[in-house]
DNA sequence: TTCTTGACTTAGACTCTGTCTATTGTAGGA
DNA sequence: TCCTACAATAGACAGAGTCTAAGTCAAGAA
C-alpha cells in the first residue's frame, strides 16, 4: 500500500495524514466499503477527518484508476481497491454481501459488432445476483 | 399496452386514471425513463398526479414483473417496460444514452460452480460501457 | 530553517433520489 | 346509490453525495 502512496506522490499528490489513512483503510482483498464505512474506519485513526475529504479522496483514487467504484442496487456505492485484476461481483440480494469472482474469458467478446450500434465499447460490468449461503439457509 | 392494463386488472388492480397514465408513458422500445421523467410525462396528461403515486405505481409494476428497474450508475434508477425479452444495456459514459442489446447465450452459464462460493445465483446484469456514435465523434 | 503559497481540509448547507405518513378521494362491488 | 377497502395526495423525512467559504498546512524556495 505504500507502493500506492509512492505512485500517488509521483503524480503530484500532496501526502496528507487524511489521504494516508484513507489509503490504509482500503487495503486488502474482498474489500468493498461504502464511503461512510471508509469514513468510520478512517476516523478511528484520525478522529477529525471529514466526510467531504473521504469523498474527495475516494473520487481522486477512482479517477487515477487505483480504486473501483461498484454501484450496487439503490444502496451506497462501494469502493474496491482491487483495481488491477479485472474481476466481477457476486451480490446477495438480501444482505448485500459482495464476493469477487474471476471467471475466464473476456465478457467484451460476447458482444458482436452487429450488436454495438456504432458504440465504442470499452468496458463491461457483470454483476451476478442471488442469495449468499447464509441468506439461502434462512 | 392495454394488454398490460388487462393483465393488471386480472390481477386485482384497480384501474385509476393515474395508473393508466403511468402505463401509457411506459410504452415503446428502448424506453429507459427515470421516475421523475415518468412523472413529468404523466403530469403532461394528468397534471395533478403526484410523485408518490408515480413511485408507488412503478414499484408495483416492477414487483409484478411488468417493468424492469435498471440501476445505471449513482444516478436515478431507470424504468424499462421491455421486461418480457431478456436483454442487456449499452450505456454511453458521456451522455448517458442507453440502448438495448440482445446477445445470444446465457451469461449465467459463464459462471462455473466453483466460482459461486455457495451462492444461489438467480440473475445476472451485464452493462457495456463506452461512447455512443455522437459522443465518439465530438 | 523559515517563509510562502496554492493545494488541501473542514463544517455544514444544499441537492437529488426515494420513502413514509396522515389525510382525503374514489373504483367497483353489493 | 351507497359503502368501504384500496388508492392518491402533499409534504415531511431520510440517505447519499456535492458544494462552498473559510481556515490549514505540505513542500518547494530562499
Ligand atoms: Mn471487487
Ligand atoms: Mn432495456
Ligand atoms: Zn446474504
Ligand atoms: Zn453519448
Amino acid at each position: 500500500m505504500s507502493d500506492l502512496l509512492e505512485r500517488l506522490r509521483g503524480r503530484g499528490w500532496r501526502l496528507t495524514a487524511q489521504r494516508r489513512v484513507v489509503a490504509e483503510v482500503l487495503n486488502g482483498d474482498h474489500v468493498h466499503l461504502t464511503a461512510d464505512e471508509v469514513h468510520a474506519r478512517a476516523a478511528a485513526r484520525l478522529p477529525e477527518i471529514s466526510r467531504a475529504t473521504v469523498y474527495n479522496t475516494l473520487g481522486e483514487l477512482v479517477s487515477l484508476g487505483e480504486v473501483l467504484e461498484v454501484a450496487t442496487d439503490g444502496r451506497a456505492k462501494r469502493y474496491d481497491p482491487n483495481a488491477h485484476r479485472p474481476h466481477q461481483h457476486l451480490v446477495c440480494s438480501r444482505c448485500g454481501a459482495i464476493r469477487d469472482v474471476h471467471p475466464g474469458g473476456d465478457p467484451l467478446a460476447d458482444l458482436p459488432t452487429a450488436e454495438r450500434f456504432g458504440f465504442t465499447v470499452s468496458a463491461v460490468e457483470v454483476t451476478y445476483r442471488g442469495l449468499c449461503p447464509d441468506c439461502a439457509r434462512n
